[in-house]
Parts: C-alpha cells; structure tokens; sequence
RNA sequence: GGGCGGAUAGCUCAGUUGGGAGAGCGCUGCCCUUACAAGGCAGAGGCCGCAGGUUCGAGCCCUGUUCCGCCUACCA
C-alpha cells in the first residue's frame, strides 16, 4: 500500500507585503534590531551541540568599516549563521582594539589642531583623553558590524584594555618574565624618531630609494700611503665606526687583519678584523665599516668581537655633540654638525671628507629605506634598553603545530609563508615608549636605582640603565626585597599592541580563570583573517595561546584575499581609492554588497572591486524578491504534498536539483569556498529555478484545483522556503522578510535547520527529461530569431525519434514545449511532415522541425545556417580524426573513446539535418 | 637578493584529477509574454602572455622567458 501523506498549507495572516521593487533599506532595519531583540545570536556554554566559535579580528576601537572589515566580517558572518543553523552551539566572539600607536596618533593629532603640546598635558590627562575619545567613537564600528548583519553575541563585548583582558595580560607577562621568557636589554632596535618610539621589526616598511655609495679611504696607521676603500650609503655614521671589518680568506686585505687604520676626520685609530659573516667578497670594495650603534649588522658584528658602541644621534635623529665629542671627532667637524638632524649633517660630512682627500668615488645606489607603517618617517637603528620576548623557545611548538596538522592553514600554500617566518623569526621587541596602551607591569626601586627619579614621566624609559633589575608583578610592589624601601617609579613603557591581541582567543573566554565558557568554546574553531596580519597577529596567536593554554588556538586559518581598487592598488584613504562599504549598502543593499564579497572570495588571489559587480548581485536581491511576489500571488489556492514520485515531472525535476544544489552549497561552505557556494546559489535561483521552473509551472498554476496544480503549488512553496535557508547566511535581510511572509513556522530564520538533501528527492530522469525540453525549446527560440520570426507569432513543432524511449519522453513534455515555444506540438514519423515551409532542427538524437505561417527572413537564416554548419563541421572533423588515430584507441580510456564516438554520431545527425534544412530554406527562398 | 601569485572575451574574473574554451558586466538584435525593463529571449566577441618540452591529446603538467603584483630581506 502506498502510505500518501496529503495536507494542505494555509497562508499566514501577515501584516507584511512586498512591494513591487525590492528596498533594502526598510527590510534591514526591520531585521536587524529584530534579531538583536530576541537574543538569537546569544551564546551559552551549556547550551547543546558541538561548539562552534569564531572570536572576531578585532578592529580598532576608534575605526571605521572599510572594505576589508566587510569582507572579513561577512565571511565570518556567513560561517557562522551556517553553522548555527545546522544546530552548532555557536558562538561569534566580538570586540575591538586599542591598537596603541594607531590610536595615539590620532589622539595627539587632535590637541595639536587643538594646539595643545601632548607633553603639556602629561601622561594621565593623555589617557583619560583617550579613553573620553573612545566613549565616543567607539561604538562607530561596532553599529556598523550590525548593520553588515554580522550575528555577533554583542552581549559578550569585549575591549583589550578592559578589566578582564588588563589582567590576563599582566598575568602573561608575569608568567613570560619568570620563566624568565621576558628580559630588558640594550639592543639596537627600530626606532621612530617622529614617534620616538620603538618599533618591531614588521613595524617597519620597507622602500625602495635611489641613494648614493660613497667610497672613503681608510689609511693604515703604520703606512699611511697604504688605505683601505670601504663603501657606504651613510657616511655620516663613519665618526662612530669602531672597526673595519675584511674577510679572512680575502688575499687582498687578510694581510692587514689586526692592525689598525686612522678613522677620517677624527684623532681615533680603529682595528682592521677579519669576520666572514658580515663581509660579501663580491660586494663593493670588499671591505666594510662598522659601527655597533647604527646598523644591525654592524651591531651582531660588534658583539662577536667585542667592540665598543658609539651612539651619534639622540632620539630625535640628531647629532649628538657630546657622544661624538667623546669619540674624538675633530673639533671642526663637530661644531659644524652639532645638533644637526641626520639628514642635513651627511652633506657636511661628505664634503669634510671630500675636502680632506677622504672621497675616492661617489655612485649612484638603489637601496631600501625603512620606514615607520604609521607614519611614514625614516626609521633609525638605534640602541636603547627595551623588553623582549625570547621567542624561538615558543616558536617552535608553533612550527609544530601547523607542520603536523593541528592547526590548518587555508588556503595551505599560505603555510610555507608561516613556517618560512616561523624559522627564522628574531626576538620581540615589545616595549613602546607611549602612553595608550598596557603599561609594562615592572617596578623600579627608586633607593636602589636612584637614576629612576631621573625618568621623564611617560617617556623615558631608555635613562633606567639596562641592568636595572625591576620588581615585575601583577600589582604595585610595596616594599623593595634589597633595600627594604618602599618608593617605586612603574616602567613608563607600554606593551606593543599585538601583545594584547595575542592573548584574544582565551582572554576574552575569561583566562586566565578557568570558565565554563574556556572549557566549551576554546580552542576556537576558525580564525578569518587577511593576510597582512599573518605574522602581526596569527602567528603571535598561535605561540601564546600554545604557551598559555597548552592547546593551538583555533582548529583552522581562513586566510582571505586583500580588496584592492580596479588597479590593484591596496585602498587607502591617502590614496583616494577607497569604495566605502557603508555607502554601497545604502545604495545597493547589504545583501548585494555581502553576496558580491562572498562571490569574489576566490582563494588566493586579491579581490579587485568595481561598482558594477555590486549592481550585478543587486539585480539579482531583486530577481528573487520578485520571485517572492510571483509565488505569493500563486500560493493563495489548495495545496497538498505527495510523495515526490506523485508529483509532476517539473517538480520532480527542480526538487532534483535544489537536492543537488543544497549537497552543493554545504560542501562549498566545509571547504571555505564562498565564491563557489555563492554561484551555485546563484546560477541555480535564477537560471533554473527563476528561468525554467517558475516559466514551466505558470500554465499549470493556471489550471485552478486539478491535482497537479495543488502539488505543484506546495512543491513551489516548498522549495522557495527551502531556498531562503540555502541562502540565508548569504543574504540574511532579504531572506529573513521574504521568509516570515511566506508560509512558515518559527519565530525567524535565524534559527531555523540548514537545509540537508533528500535521497528520496534524486530524479535522473526527470533530469533527463528536462535537458529534451531545455534543448528543443532554445533550439526553436533560437530558430525563431534567426528567422526574425516574433515571438507572437504561432508555430507547429514537429518532433521524431528513432528511439521508443525519447519519442516518449518527448510526449510527456510536449505541453511545456508547446507552452515555452508558444506553438502546437505534433509528434509524428517524418514521412507525414509537411514538406512546405519547415525548417529542419537538431536536437542531440532527436529530429525538430518548425512549420511557421507569414514572411520570414530566409536570408539571415540561410547565412546563420551555414555558419552552424562550419563549426560543426569543423568539429566533426576533429573527432574523425582523433578517433582515426591508432595511438587514440590505444592509449585512451575506454569511456573517453565512447564519449568521443557519440559525440561524433550526434554531429552527424545534426549536420545532415542542416543540409536538409539548408535546402528546404533555398526552396522557400525561391 | 630570496619566495609566492597572476597573465583566459572590451572590463572583472571562474575553469576541481590533462579529453567538447565559461560566467557576470558591457556590446548587438528582438520583446513591456499579467514576478521582475534592476526584466525576458537570442547573438557577436577568445593563436588561454611568449618559446620549447612531456603526451595519442595541454588553458591545465615540466623547462625557459617577458611583463605585472605581493610578501620577505642585513648586501655595506
């Protein structure tokens, strides 16, 4: 017996109805507070189903939405209403930055228009500024995230500064500094002289310059007649030289290794040393200067053989006259340059030089300047005492980590990249002398240290010497351990920025206490991120959270492409080149914007932008509003649901696809391929589903009550509601309004199953059946307007096979045919076709012919005809000859060939139809 | 200097293990066919950067090369 489950779907009433053209605007302000409103993006670590959590990069607190926040966050967006509609325990972590440096300059930019001297308003007016500042535009970004749609547990908030995140990073670093993780020392560091801060090695930028080599002899004390040439770009740091470094296998200079030359234009005489690291034989002169204090290099080399450092400039990168006084530097010289910036001091040692006999050559160089990522100024080497983590003890774990698979890198090329800076990364530097920002939990005894007293309230941290050995605790000490005393002066440097950040995937679930909330949502399941802040954040990320937690911080890194302008440039407001997300959402609708991010988000390649591809998938929000008025105004009438082989062929076929394309989608979105989820959506909705579906069912809608309308009608609601969860995390607004108009049941999409396929609703063969249809209907249309014939106007189909199969397949279409062609469909033996004006067709196995009333264009016809025929031919002729070919038959796979052989049996039908049809045409004409 | 990626239709790009060159936008023609003119139907347009190689067969694999972009770097 076959069990029919038969029941009828009413309508809702509704308040809600669609207007002609779809208007975003309204639709998203509708929704959004909505979903706000009933906590349906609410986590709870109790809550049932296998975790899933995503924490949010988090932007600068004081930022804007650019373009790269949308995409970030709609990636993320999508990822997790999929994952929370399959009935993850989702959770989508959101927050912002403080980002140091960043929001200092803006800060200090403000009192300087305000023409307030930062220094004048002293540290603590500095920072309660700041944070008044973050009152007010810190919530910019955050209403812009929800206006994106991005389903954010917004009761979870969180701020790198905040209580909870302060804590966990004095925590950090106290636990780093006892295992003694974290040291102070004087190293040569990069330094911003316009900052006057230190900056981390990827703090600096690098550009390519046209500079100058200036080659400088260097006389040998014992022989002045005999000199050595070095070559250099800074001429200037000669006067803090403190050696000369030639390699010992060199035959030309190993001879001089350890006597000493006469410094140029001071009383100083410096060793000659042999080091075969830092000296390139092949490389200008073959013998360099070096000075410890300026120049990384230099300084490595200095500390391999003991040399003296010799600082010439303050911090502000200028001369300074009492350090160069002491190196000896000749009185005249040193008047002339005293105090001078850098820059201007270089030419007037080049010309000392150049007066005395010093400058043998001078040649153009191109070279690399380092600059500040912030603003732009020349960067300085310059050696002060500063905090770093010693970093490869944590790096290594984390090489670990992603070599062996527990943390996966996507796209994986990205991988190498990681691991290639994972080896060969260098200590952090993460002390800034700044204000905004986590001050270094370390206190200086000022009995012990009386030089302490000495410190610039806020920056000046580089007079405590080095080896002043600070109390470091999560709390102001009371009493100092040596001296009894009970006067402290806190380090006034602050913690680089992407301290904070490393310490996000756990901090913000409550670290270091150990929650219910770390227990359930950590380790994070997805990192989505670009990839600039690969080595800034991702990698810093992955060796705390390893040292802190013992567990990687996320399972995966979604590693998106840059958006850059139609040149390819990287958008930046100074170059003008920015499309703002927000004004593409008010003009084309966040859907749009969220779908086309979505659809470019190809793996590994940059997204270049342009307005049209917006407007594109704008038309196409439209394309399927439309088709919600289209099936609201046809649902009103009986419906009933019966077992899918019940149901008419068209339904059969377009549940097929959906299946197809819901089996799609999901595995699309398991291998982060949003642009291919996306065109799968978008070719089915509108080219199957839009084009053909809702075509074919518009005569069987028309006829009332009958059986097939009552099915076709709920398989029509059916699978439009089935298609606003498919596309739901894609374009959440619209979906959510098209979805609470239609029948439903629930309180709202959000919550709703993502829909998984039905085996049951598989149908090759109504697949089959559609593709005749599909095939003999363009082939008419294309007949049609070949012949100029107006779609108006009526026509006969006839239609033949050789085959009992297909001449029944075409019988059971043969209605939709007649419907989509607007003609009569006769099937019939080809003997009982008329033999006046027809025109012949090919349809794969089947023969077509149209009869057609009134003047044609034969002309044209006969033109496109033969042009058919070429290319055909051509093709034909190509797949005679592969197959002619002994190796063919030989070598290739058997279904290949088979392939090949009925391809070339449906050729040649079609082009005998062709000539047939060539002449008829040439009998018309005449 | 090292590494990576790209070069396919006028523009922006897709092309999964090698077997009939695709999409969107733009363009041309026809059509206001009662969901949609932000639409429908049909169409034009491509030595897949260049040169070799492997293969019966290359947009796809290999080598070389040109141009563009990105990352990285201590060549004084």
């Amino acid at each position: 017996m076959l069990k029919l489950t038969y029941f009828v779907i009413s309508l809702p009433m509704t308040s809600l109805q669609l207007n002609k053209t779809y208007e975003p605007q309204a639709v998203e302000a509708r929704w959004g507070q909505y979903w706000i409103d009933r906590g349906y993006f609410g986590a709870a670590a109790d809550s049932t189903g296998q975790p899933y959590t995503i924490v949010i990069p988090p932007p600068n607190v004081t930022g804007s939405l650019h373009i790269g926040h949308a995409l970030n966050n709609t990636l993320q967006d999508i990822l997790i209403r999929w994952r929370r509609m399959q009935g993850r325990n989702t959770l989508w972590l959101p927050g912002t930055d403080h980002a140091g440096i960043a929001t200092q300059n803006v800060i200090e930019r403000q009192l300087l228009e305000e023409g307030i001297p930062p220094a004048q308003l002293g540290r603590d007016a500095f920072i309660e500024r700041v944070w008044s500042w973050k009152q007010q535009a810190g919530n910019t970004i955050l209403e812009q995230l929800k206006r994106l749609g991005a389903s954010c547990d917004w009761s979870r908030l969180r701020f790198t500064m905040d209580k909870g995140l302060s804590e966990a990073v004095r925590e950090a670093f106290v636990r780093l500094h006892q295992e003694g993780l974290i040291y102070r020392g004087d190293r040569l560091i990069n330094w911003c002289p316009r900052c006057l801060t230190a900056l981390s090695d990827i703090e600096v930028e690098h550009e390519p310059i046209r500079g100058t080599m200036y080659h400088i002899s260097y006389p040998l004390t014992d022989d002045p007649c005999t000199s050595l040439i070095i070559a250099t770009t800074r001429p200037e740091t000669l006067l803090g030289d403190t050696a000369v470094a030639v390699h010992p296998e060199d035959p030309r200079y190993n001879q001089h290794i350890g006597k000493f030359i006469k410094l140029p234009l001071t009383n100083r005489a410096i060793p000659i040393v042999g080091d075969s690291i830092l000296v390139d034989r092949e490389f200008g002169t073959g013998a360099v200067k070096i000075t410890p204090a300026h120049d990384f290099n230099d300084f490595e080399a200095g500390e391999r053989h003991q040399l003296p450092r010799i600082a010439l400039l303050t911090h502000q990168a200028l001369v300074n006259p009492d350090t160069i006084r002491d190196a000896g530097v000749e009185p005249g010289v040193l008047d002339s340059i005293a105090n001078l910036p850098v820059t201007k001091a270089r030419p007037i040692i080049v010309e000392a030089l150049k007066h005395q006999g010093f400058l043998t050559k001078v040649e153009d160089h191109q070279m690399v300047l380092g600059k500040c990522y912030r603003c732009k100024t020349v960067v300085e080497p310059f050696l002060s005492p500063q905090w770093f983590i010693k970093i490869q003890p944590l790096a290594d774990p984390a090489i670990a980590a992603v070599e062996q698979g527990h943390i996966r890198i996507i796209p994986e090329e990205w991988s190498n990249n990681y691991l290639g800076w994972m080896r060969g990364i260098k200590d952090w530097c993460i002390s800034r002398q700044i204000w905004w920002g986590h001050r270094i939990p370390a206190w200086y005894c000022t009995t012990c240290y009386p030089e302490a007293h000495k410190i610039l309230e806020g920056r000046g941290s580089r007079l405590i010497p080095s080896h002043a050995s600070p109390i470091v605790s999560k709390t102001a000490p009371t009493t100092c351990a040596t001296c009894r005393q009970g006067q402290f002066i806190q380090d006034p440097d602050v913690l680089d920025t992407w301290f904070s950040s490393a310490l996000w995937p756990f901090s913000t679930l409550g670290w270091p206490a150990n929650t219910k909330d770390l227990e359930t949502y950590y380790p994070t399941s997805t990192l989505v991120t670009g990839l600039d802040i690969l080595f800034f954040w991702v990698a810093r990320m992955i060796m705390i959270g390893l040292k802190f937690t013992g567990k990687p911080p996320f399972r995966d890194v979604y590693i998106h492409a840059l958006v850059r302008d139609a040149e390819g440039k990287k958008m930046s407001k100074s170059k003008g080149n920015v499309i703002d997300p927000l004004t593409k959402m008010s003009q084309y609708g966040t859907d749009a914007l969220r779908f086309t991010l979505a659809s470019m988000a190809s793996p590994g390649r940059d997204i270049k932008l342009s307005e049209d591809q917006i407007e594109g998938y704008r038309n196409f929000a439209n394309k399927i509003w439309n088709a919600a008025r289209f099936i609201l105004m046809n649902a009103d009438g009986p419906s009933e649901i019966c077992p899918v082989s019940d149901r008419p062929f068209v339904d059969q076929w377009v549940l097929s696809r959906l299946n197809h394309v819901t089996n799609a989608v999901t595995g699309r979105l398991e291998e982060y391929r949003f642009d291919q989820a996306a065109g799968q959506l978008y070719q089915y909705i509108w080219h199957e589903y839009c084009d053909w579906y809702l075509e074919l069912i518009k005569p069987v809608l028309q006829n009332g009550d009958s059986p097939a309308a009552r099915s076709t009608r709920a398989t029509l609601l059916q699978t439009f509601e089935h298609l606003q969860r498919l596309l739901h995390p894609f374009m959440p607004f619209l979906t959510e309004e098209i979805w609470q108009t239609i029948p439903h049941q629930g309180e709202s999409l959000v919550r709703q199953p993502f829909p998984v396929a039905t085996q049951e609703w598989e149908n090759a063969k109504a697949e089959q059946t559609f593709t005749i249809i599909e095939q003999i209907v363009t082939t008419v249309r294309t007949g049609r307007a070949l012949l100029d014939y107006a779609p108006s106007k009526s026509l006969t189909i006839w239609g033949t096979a050789k085959d009992p199969d297909a001449i029944a397949q075409l019988n059971e279409s043969r209605h939709h045919i007649a419907h989509l062609c607007r003609g009569t469909v006769s099937i019939a033996d080809q003997n009982d076709w008329p033999t006046d004006r027809i025109l012949h067709l090919a349809v794969g196995s089947l023969m077509i012919g149209m009869t057609l009333e009134g003047e044609v264009d034969l002309n044209k016809a006969l033109a496109r005809i033969k042009k058919h025929t070429q290319t055909k031919q051509k093709e034909a002729a190509r797949l005679h000859g592969r197959l002619a070919s002994p190796n063919f038959a030989a070598k290739a796979a058997p279904d290949v060939i088979q392939e090949s052989k009925e391809r070339l049996d449906i050729l040649t039908a079609e082009l005998s139809l062709f000539s047939s049809s060539e002449q008829q045409l040439q009998k018309m004409a005449f």
